[in-house]
DNA sequence: AAAAATCAATTGAAAATGAAAGTAATTTTC
DNA sequence: GAAAATTACTTTCATTTTCAATTGATTTTT
């Protein structure tokens, strides 16, 4: 396996990039799931809050918005229209009342029950024709390259070129 | 290596779960992207649409849309804003005037060129301590991703059980 | 070949988003 | 221990995105 090409390189192929790829699997999982949801009265941003609930409850609003790669005021009001459905419950905490703790009503967890099994469904469909080997390979690298991009603070080391169009 | 477990599952951890990872990978990836472009007047759909254009040159409204998951209106849109700022051109089909063909200006291309080394080193970046023969293996695996979940519109097994919230 | 159907792209109204400012609570500094 | 700084979240407002209908062009049907 010889280095990696980049974009503009001779002999660089779009469909063959990784980061290429990385998007536009994500974009049609999220379309897909998107769709599939609809009919529960939920999208791709209730549906992640509704899992991290579920993986860790209670949670902090700027948690959240952490672990969901989601703005807080945008998280703010998604929450605020969650507790108006009866999803979730937003209370003060004791100890430090700046912080929010979100929980999950025992209504959106049987709600998430049944849609998660719709979500495996999908996801079995993804993965179709890829061994448990692969998959597991992938989790990895995902995890790193999240891990890597998290890490750094990305500087422009070629900031004095700003060019700009038009 | 044994079933993957699905959410829901005893003994499932969201952390490690595939879909999840994938997710939060390409959100954190497009933030990164998004603020190196910024300086370049762009942002990750602009830069998008130039990649495709740099890959296939004219395209037209509608591959556009299709080969970068988004939505013709939003599509059509931010084409007239690349026009206005010198990046692309539009232009009625000969053969077939209801199709819109796209093109790249040579001042795009000379911008393309530059915030591509960004985008290769944020790439690198990304793959720090990922072999060559896994960038390789994950880049098969998203293209099969996305490869199964287009050809199949999903069909909602237990569309007669709607739950809904509230 | 006129009428109906389909298609590609655009536009208009409504919802979602995010940067920046605002608010309230806690911590730090002097 | 009062003033300043920080933190966690919310609100405001301007922009962006999207759904639904529309326009203009081509194809299909009758």
């Amino acid at each position: 396996m010889q280095k990696q090409l980049g974009p503009g390189d001779a002999g660089f192929v779009l469909d063959d990039y990784v980061m290429y790829n990385l998007v536009r699997a994500t974009a049609v999982y999220s379309e897909k799931m998107s769709e599939a949801l609809k009919s529960y009265g939920l999208n791709t941003m209730k549906w992640r809050i509704l899992m991290l609930l579920d993986d860790k409850s209670p949670s902090s609003v700027s948690d959240l918005a952490r672990r969901s790669v989601t703005k807080m005021p945008t998280l703010t009001r998604m929450l605020i229209r969650m507790e108006e459905e009866g999803l979730v419950k937003r209370t003060a905490l004791a100890d430090d009342r700046r912080v929010v703790e979100v929980t999950m009503t025992p209504n959106a967890v049987k709600t998430l029950r049944i849609v998660q099994k719709i979500g495996h469904r999908i996801f079995e469909r993804a993965f179709e024709g890829v061994s448990g080997a692969n998959i597991g390979a992938t989790t990895s690298v995902l995890q790193r390259i999240r891990e890597n991009l998290e890490r750094s603070p990305f500087e422009a080391t070629t900031s004095s070129v700003k060019a700009r169009a038009s």
